[in-house]
DNA sequence: ATGAAAGCGCTAACAC
DNA sequence: GTGTTAGCGCTTTCAT
């Protein structure tokens, strides 16, 4: 017996060799083709699943000049070379992941370092995938606009900014910072602060709607009351403890995170003051652990299940030669005990 | 001009003319061989970079009968057609990412069917993916066992079990189980329940730590205060309010993920007992969530970092033709406000 | 209805 | 050192 006769990978040649014919009647009886003899398509197909024979993709793709991989890349940072470890953009993957299964695309999962975003272009040109979905626009919003400009077929998660030339798809971001401190002043609150670092877009445009509710209610803005805190865990704490400590007046306070808004709430109890009587907290994304803590979490909710349809859709637009316009999904407020 | 010739991808062909050199000498001097003469290697590769060349992988894989992709599997409950909801799951597929990433391997996500769990081997016989990982045995063993015995490369996240034939790579469960039921019993409880589905591997595992942990302190066991609940978000809270509603004494509670313990918490609150005076609470994995709740978590924590590094090492070696043995991680409670 | 043969874009003997 | 050539496993004309 051939010793590596079971370690070589079947092939196409194997299959038709079997079955007594050659392998352009394999490849059509596989490939459904109308052409060839039900019977013996029958036999093909048979002997081939039995034999658990599939064909190699390489050769197929090389052949058929196709691709059905879409590349998403979660950018971290360099620095601190941290995990992903916000649960809302890993529910963003996994959204996407779902849509692309749901037509039949393959999802290549990457990372690259934050600061060079445009790295990402490599899956593409390099033939990986066909697409490109980068989470998040972090401070590169001009190295997307060069890869767009490159014809990189390429969907952003994040805010829609002016002079943008890749498709965006994200939440209102304007909108969501905005309801968010309505519902604070609502309540009667006066001196809001805002956790997030305005130098990503996403969280500049929840802090300009964020002023906007200030203003609107004739409430100062008290820059000091900015916490410009980046996503990642752990920084928050400090800043928190730091306006607690300040003898600044806060009485409710906006989180661009749910996580943001947890460690929030525990330096609020840390420092002595009770949430939400005196410091009401809204946080941001509506994942699971804003219903499980306690107090459950106010938070603005956004459309993580639509999200991947969307995005995806986006993209095979683009991939279908059209043009794909930003897209800005909904959000609303969930009001729970951390803000009633 | 020809019409489509900005659209056609460029390849080597086009370098080589471009340089006036053949194929191969282009091949040779991307490839970094010493063959050519260094000049005419900096001239390809400076012309091949500034109009942004890059190999198709189709043909280069192809040809080399080589392949750089891991296929990550996670399993998806079809009756709820649930999204991975459980931080950790996530968490783990995170870790998986980046230690493929720095091995120079390409990761693809995708999902299958809890219940066809054995599906995801057409990704490896496709030739999609040179290998798989599995994230959770759930309670399908036996597909897992089929495919190892098919010779797929394969590495499960999850339980080592008697009679695998697979790698598995996971948390040391027994010990889990086991150090957090010691835990509540050193504080003096000896009502305690444990909250989990031991239809799945792993936490069969910790529920046995659980009940030698009761039974080296000489406490009898109480069926009705294991509860068999799903990871699933939602279903848990039903059957603790049962618990709690039942009458039976309870003064403690292992949970078998961070999100299960908060449920439990909120509904021992609910219920009128307060954490951890009336009943003492001690979540599973440790994830960031548990830091951020109030009262934080007690919790095993499970060595996510580690894992990638472990579930990749392990699969590496497997295709590397050597065997891979099963690997067990150490586990530590973390000790916080729910069980002090 | 089926087979023979020509490539898809790349690499690696083998020549020179 | 560089070019020529023969495939990798598949699909698809073009014959029959």
């Amino acid at each position: 017996m051939n010793p590596d006769a079971d370690a070589r990978r079947l092939q196409m040649a194997d299959i038709a060799r079997l079955a007594g014919v050659s392998v352009s009647t394999v490849s059509r009886a596989l490939n459904g083709s109308s052409l060839v003899n039900e019977a013996t398509r029958q036999r093909i197909t048979e002997l081939a699943r039995s034999l658990n024979y599939s064909i190699n993709l390489s050769a197929q793709n090389l052949r058929l000049k196709k691709n059905q991989t879409i590349a998403v890349v979660v950018p971290f940072d360099a620095q601190s070379r941290q995990h992903i470890s916000d649960p809302f953009f890993l529910s963003i993957v996994g959204s996407i992941a779902d849509a692309l299964t749901d037509r039949g695309y393959d999802m290549l999962l990457s990372r690259v370092d934050a600061e060079r975003l445009d790295s990402a272009s490599s899956l593409y040109d390099s033939g990986k995938a066909i697409g490109i979905v980068v989470i998040g626009q972090w401070r590169h919003h001009d190295q997307l606009n060069d890869m767009a400009a490159r014809k990189v077929p390429l969907v952003v998660w994040g805010g829609q900014l002016p002079q943008q030339l890749y498709c965006s798809v994200g939440g209102d971001n304007l909108a969501g910072g905005l309801v968010a401190t309505q519902h604070l002043i609502a309540g009667g609150r006066r001196h809001i602060a805002f956790v997030g670092d305005a130098a990503l877009p996403e969280v500049m445009l929840r802090q300009q709607g964020h002023h906007q509710a200030l203003a609107a209610a004739g409430i100062a803005r008290e820059p000091r009351l900015d916490l410009p805190v980046p996503f990642e865990i752990g920084a928050a704490r400090t800043a928190l403890d730091g306006l607690f400590a300040s003898g600044l007046p806060v009485d409710g306070i906006v989180a661009c995170s749910d996580l943001l808004a947890l460690q929030a709430v525990q330096a609020a109890q840390a420092a002595g003051r009770s949430v939400p009587e005196d410091v009401a907290v809204v946080g941001y994304d509506d994942m699971p652990v804003a219903t499980y803590s306690s107090p459950p979490l106010t938070t603005v909710h956004q459309p993580v299940d639509l999200a991947g349809a969307e995005i995806v859709d986006a993209l095979l637009c683009l991939l279908a030669g059209e043009r794909a316009l930003p897209r800005t999904l909904p959000v609303h407020l969930v009001v729970r005990g951390s803000a009633p």
